[in-house]
DNA sequence: TCCTAATTTAGAATCAATTTAAGTTGAGAA
DNA sequence: TTCTCAACTTAAATTGATTCTAAATTAGGA
């Protein structure tokens, strides 16, 4: 997403300072880590803008909703097709870029006409081991 | 999951009502969906119990939690690793029995323990195409 | 049968997200 | 440059899903 790209709707402060930091903080944030990045810079700023912004870019195609966590939305401003690797432990978010050929059989379809897929990755972050190695060898969870 | 797996919990009416629903309705419901269908066996059972049996289940590795919608939980009552194929028109969940090779390159791996992988195929099922066909042929989304 | 920890319940509380309605403003028109 | 108004922002109310609470009930072992 590039600045450029943001045609038709109004050029707000917010608006800019919102996608300032969803091109520069590429971690998946949710509208809530949006919310309080952004409103240091504008402590007036509403909840309702961050949300209503983040819906307009992703009417645009500027921003993709991700349903990886239930209960909360996070956005991802890389539009590229891409995978994810996800720590189950802090729920952080990182970008996987191979391409996987991932062919359904003909009686797996369902009758679907199927139009994409998406691989999560699960695992245990680096700083999440780290942390577990703390607190002596019996680990407790 | 089959009763003889309900150990160490207390098997009460209402729980086993909810387990029989989600045995016999594999459509990954939400929680509101199994307290709607066994409610109408139990009329003053509480959503609580629903969410305190499915936690429970969960807990005992019984069923899975899936992420696939955003701000509502919904539940898998088969636990053998498999995939998913997603109606982006209904939300409707089917499941996918192949078994991919996803092998991510070291380069990938951020560091990561990986410890799993899930795959969703995204599309249109057939009851949502045959509704979209009607309404003449200019269709309207 | 008795006992009690586990469970159920109704209702309150919480959290994310959406809606509302009133005031403000970006940017095209004059 | 100024005018205009649809688009936008805001605080507050609302909704919907989920979790918590505290009191009453109960499954199942002793
Ligand atoms: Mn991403
Ligand atoms: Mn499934
Ligand atoms: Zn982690
Ligand atoms: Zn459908």
């Amino acid at each position: 997403m590039i600045l450029s790209d943001i045609t038709d709707i109004k050029q707000t402060p917010q608006r800019l300072a919102i996608i300032e930091y969803l091109e520069l903080n590429r971690v998946h944030p949710s509208a809530l880590d949006v919310y309080k990045a952004v409103s240091e810079k504008f402590p007036t700023m509403s909840f309702a803008t961050v949300y209503n912004t983040l819906e307009k870019l992703k009417e645009k195609r500027l921003i993709i909703e991700l349903s990886i966590d239930t209960g909360k939305k996070r956005f991802d401003c890389d539009t590229r097709p891409h995978h994810h690797l996800i720590c189950v432990k802090c729920r952080e978010i990182f970008d996987v870029f191979t391409e996987f050929i991932l062919e359904l059989p003909e009686d797996e379809f369902q009758g679907f006409d199927i139009i994409g897929n998406h691989v999560d990755f699960y695992g245990i972050c680096k700083k999440c081991k780290d942390i577990e190695g703390l607190g002596s060898e019996q680990n407790k969870d």
